[in-house]
Formats: C-alpha cells, structure tokens, sequence
DNA sequence: CTTCTGACTGAAA
DNA sequence: GTTTCAGCCAGAA
C-alpha cells in the first residue's frame, strides 16, 4: 500500500465497517499506526465529503458511542437517522450497547 | 517561521 | 460518576 496521504487510509478503513456496525477515532488511527492520532481520523472524516467514493462516516463515534461528529452532516439529526436505519438503537446521543456494535479494525483486519 | 484549532484519547485528581 | 491536562498530527492564518 503507497502512503499517499493519511486520509486515503482512513477512508478504506471506514468503507470496510460492516452494515450495522460502528468503530471509533482511535480505533481506525491504531489500526494505521498513529495510535494518538485519532484526531486526524476525525480531521480526515471532515475532508471526507471531497472524497470521489462514499465514507459512512455515520458509522465512526468517539470511544465512547457519542455521535461527536452528527454536527457535521447534513442535519444534526441525519447521523442518527442514519444508524438507526442501519438497525442500531440511539440513546441520548449515543450508540446503545456500543461495545457489541463496535467494529475493531485492529481485530477484524487482522487475519 | 510561529500559533491556533480540531468529527480524539488516556491518565490523573 | 466528574473535571482537568497533556499529547498527538495536519492544515490554515
């Protein structure tokens, strides 16, 4: 894999979360080796609308479940929305039973 | 060149 | 459970 940009990786990453499933900043940045660089993965996320092929951006949370990034659709809703069409349950701006939805890269890639 | 900010995280109190 | 602080990298001013 050519390390063209940063971006380009977390990009791929984030198309590989399965339907339904959700992974966060940090986990996505440690996959690529940058383990305290989750703020890019969200930094990377914001430029990801420039990006020719679609990011589900939806699917990537804080650490904690919390839809940090909902200000940036759209609508402060449509992430939400999103997910919940996706199957997940919503609670108070956050990912119900977040650690049975979370997608590790870090694990899932390892094979 | 310096400084600040950010869709974050982890440790410490 | 809370708040506070520092570290991390890229890009804009």
């Amino acid at each position: 894999m050519k390390r063209n940009d940063f971006y380009e990786d977390v990009y791929q990453v984030v198309r590989l979360i399965p339907y339904g499933r959700v992974s966060t900043y940090g986990a996505i940045a440690r996959y690529l080796g940058a383990a305290s660089g989750a703020r890019l993965v969200g930094y990377a996320m914001n430029a990801s609308h420039t990006q020719a092929h679609y990011v589900p951006a939806h699917r990537v949370v804080n650490r904690h479940g919390l839809l940090s990034g909902k200000q940036h659709f759209a609508t402060p809703t449509k992430m939400q929305e999103l997910l919940e069409s996706e199957g997940l349950s919503i609670e108070n701006e956050q990912v119900k039973d977040f650690e049975k939805q979370f997608w590790d890269p870090t694990i899932a890639l390892a094979l």
